[in-house]
DNA sequence: TGACAAAATTGGAACGTTCCAATTATCTAA
DNA sequence: TTAGATAATTGGAACGTTCCAATTTTGTCA
């Protein structure tokens, strides 16, 4: 049953057409005459046809191929799964299917995956890229015109499209909104400092100090992996400080969970004793027990946008670089105590 | 630069051999001497060449595309996150890609999907069905001949592989633990209860508390969606109870991530005042605070049996079915309060 | 009715690979 | 030296589709 595949030939033969024919109907071409294509639609539904994409792209001179490759460094991150969700919804209702590759950090697995997407000729790549990917990594592919689209980070000196957030500009907001609410020691928690992302960030904290005319203390820069887990050490190491923080902005809203841990650990409730932001804005942080609050960079929304630059580069036949950053607002929850402001209930009194 | 794609025709040309040495040498057969080869992969590296998988795919008989599918019904959940690295890592390093589509539990989009992936000729399929799939939207997959393995959740009377987690023992086991700890009141909180594994998971919750001689309250059992909001709306529910609750078991972590939310908010500390236990084991689940007691599935290990499960059959030519019921264990952490019980503690004062 | 245009259909070549059968080069042993 | 075996190479057909140019059918109008 189903042993030998039916192919448009079957079909042409039993509707009394030519294969050309029965090509032009699956291409919905408007030369073919409506009782044809009924004729032919109706025995492609009988036979069980199932369309060899495979064969079509071998034909097409251009890579028309339907499938747009994404790689991410992570995909236990949950933004990374939304962003991809996001590529998902769109890639799929233009009729594309996504070949979905994690790297976790490695760049050899992402040239391995890479080289893999294009044996089977992918039409363009959204990536992540790992930690340490250089432009010479993505040199052929661009070379042989493959639209990219970088997201989340930007590999220096490749000539690609990129989608970012605004990391500055984020970060900056955060830190303003910590230093209205009257905080002076101020924290910034989690990340790797050889990444371009952490640095961003990094800057647009410390150009808010000098905005707030706060002084910036280098050991309230406490770095460490941009996980949960990183996060618990990062706020453990900025607690035994001999002049302790009051408040922190963490470098993600992984970070800025774990940081929320290791306060209860220490008996200070996080948005009351403590004021925590993060970065993300992760489907968690609204229903998280403080709501976090943080920064808001909608990764479902950048999947959707990152996705819609590479289709309209495939379409456009050639793409040239363009770079944007995506804006980012600061959503205020309880975690950073502007809600429910302790000092000032307790004033109230 | 890199308009016209190299073929096995040019390497061939280069290297002063015929197309069909090259394509032997492609495939390393044992065929051709030592010194060709390393000529023609000398050629194949200059030119830049890469293997069109399309084409060798089309003239190759059997439809070894190097392509397998996988569709989750919810991407966001960091379950099947987590599920789909595990696919993908052995799936990779069998020198395969994975197709990754999200259905977010729609069966049109499935069948969408589906049907694309089958264009594209995968060689297999990983499914974790949408709600209300049933064996008829398989039955012409299956009737080609492709693999399929369902993971998670069954799809009664589809002649397919089925790969899911020991339900009915997980929350047998998870019920049994908290009676062992002197609850007699214990919840069954979230989950949609038309789903097969809700009323696996229900079962053994039932026959858990007759095995330890506890009565069965119907009002205990609060479904909700399988969600950390809906964890909060099943606690809510439950503690309007006029004989409140002392434990729950949940649905699955995010519901139970969601219990500890609602009881904070009614100044009930999870672990301490009132216990819980969740499903899956995600990975938040040992960072978080409390640390979850859940019963463990190891998503990721899931994936790669599944996938191994799969690439079997495939390689195998025949697939016929097998249902593997992966078996779960119970990890005790702090939020059923056995690792610090308030009660025996209060007790030593 | 014939001439012409427009609409619809068609056969064959081509896409880049693999497979098969056939050919050529190289080795072995008497 | 040569017959026979073995190792290495090769040309052409095939996979399922699309495209092109060409052909056939249908329609229009004088």
């Amino acid at each position: 049953m189903g042993k030998e595949r039916v192919t448009v030939i079957d079909i042409a033969h039993a509707a009394g057409v030519s294969k050309s024919t029965v090509s032009l109907v699956l291409q919905a071409s408007p030369l073919v005459n409506e009782v044809t294509r009924a004729k032919v639609n109706a025995v492609i539904r009988d036979l069980g046809y199932v369309y060899n994409r495979g064969a079509a792209n071998l034909r097409q001179s251009n890579s028309k191929s339907k499938i747009i490759g994404i790689v991410v460094n992570d995909l236990t991150n949950s933004f990374f799964a939304e962003l991809a969700v996001g590529v998902d919804m769109v890639v799929q209702s233009a009729g594309y299917v996504q070949f979905l590759a994690n790297t976790a950090e490695s760049v050899d697995r992402q040239r391995e995956v890479i080289a893999s997407m294009r044996e089977h000729g992918i039409s363009g790549l959204i990536l992540s890229p790992a930690r340490g990917t250089d432009a010479a990594d993505l040199k052929s592919l661009v070379a042989s015109g493959i639209p990219v689209v970088n997201v989340v980070r930007q590999v220096s000196g490749a000539k690609v499209s990129s989608l970012v957030s605004d990391n500055h500009a984020g970060m900056r907001d955060a830190v303003r909104h910590l230093a209205g609410l009257g905080h002076h020691r101020i924290a910034f928690l989690g990340g790797f400092p050889d990444t371009a992302v952490f640095n961003e960030r990094l800057q647009g904290y410390r150009d808010a100090l000098s905005d707030m005319d706060l002084a910036m203390h280098d050991e309230l820069v406490v770095s460490s992996a941009p996980s949960r887990a990183g996060g618990v050490a990062a706020i453990e190491r900025a607690l035994m400080l001999r002049e302790r923080p009051t408040a922190a902005v963490c470098f993600n809203d992984a970070v800025a969970f774990g940081v929320c841990d290791g306060l209860r650990a220490h008996r200070l409730d996080p948005g009351e004793d403590f004021a925590v932001i993060g970065f993300d804005d992760v489907i968690e942080a609204q229903t998280a027990v403080p709501a976090l609050t943080t920064i808001s960079v909608d990764p479902q929304g950048m999947g959707r946008r990152a996705a819609q630059l590479l289709l309209k580069q495939i379409n456009a036949g050639r793409a040239d670089a363009e770079a944007i950053v995506s804006s980012v607002r600061l959503v205020v929850r309880q975690s950073c105590g502007a809600a429910i402001d302790k000092r000032e209930r307790l004033s109230l009194l």
